[in-house]
DNA sequence: CTTGCCCTTGACGTCAACGTCAACTCCTAC
DNA sequence: GTAGGAGTTGACGTTGACGTCAAGGGCAAG
């Protein structure tokens, strides 16, 4: 399989793969005139990338990863990099879900436009301390 | 509160505060001398804007949300925004969540160095076609 | 008065994963 | 043989949230 075919499956450009080949994160064989010869394994393997991507590994991480990811076996601080990016994913997921959390506290708030309802996003406007009344008139 | 003050308390520099200020996303007073003076409330405040920089929202989204932040309600279209940006969050979640699992099945793998265990990322190392007994006498 | 720490604006540097030409070469179809 | 769609390398551009000088002003202590 060629380039286009591979990044068509995979739903990447093939600027993304040549980039993936730079960072040593693929390999490919060379048809005689120098094109680009994939295996049909590519695709997954090209799909495993993205997805470690998106989870916010560097390429620099996931080349690391690679002799795991080829052999099922490397180095033993590699192993353990797995487990503390592992563990970085978890502590990420924890800060999506308290940001998640407060934007439905936001969402919340503004169903109920009670003006009692928890202030606690901010105090009196900074109070300029001489014209308060002046300050709340104009946030009203 | 001077600028200092306020970096400290909330775990950032000084520079992300004059960012955000240069992004309106933070306001201040300033003293005759021209020095940022802030409330104590800046400290929840950045901190806030800090959860919502974690969550990938980028500051342009935040400055959208401030009318909502500030007063509790604003135009409908920023209600919307806010939905859209949670939905984005819990998409993001779940994509880490598939990123984790495919890391603890590699870690599982490893930790189970039987040769018959799922190839499942790599088919046999695209031969090349000729010396095949070589290839495969490399990685071993 | 001067030492030293904090503050100011301005401007350039960074890093990562690509996007986007540019200038060629290759291969397939007609 | 020739048009046109892929592929190739090389190199510069992009984006966002800051880092990092540089050059100076402000302010309490000794």
């Amino acid at each position: 399989m060629r380039i286009g075919d591979i990044a068509r499956q995979a739903g990447v450009s093939t600027r993304a793969l040549r980039y993936y080949e730079e960072q040593g994160l693929l390999t490919s064989q060379r048809s005689p005139s120098g094109q680009r010869i994939y295996p049909e394994s590519a695709v997954e393997r090209v799909r495993l990338i993205q997805q470690l991507f998106t989870a916010g590994l560097p390429s620099r991480t996931i080349v690391q990863l690679m002799p795991y990811i080829d052999t099922g076996h490397g180095p033993p601080e590699v192993f353990e990099l797995m487990a503390a990016e592992r563990d970085r994913i978890s502590a990420a997921m924890a800060d999506l879900a308290a940001a998640r959390d407060a934007l439905d506290r936001m969402i919340e708030i503004a169903h109920h436009p009670t003006p009692e309802h928890c202030p606690a996003l901010r105090e009196p406007p900074w109070t300029p301390h001489h014209d308060a009344e002046a300050a709340t008139a104009a946030v009203v």
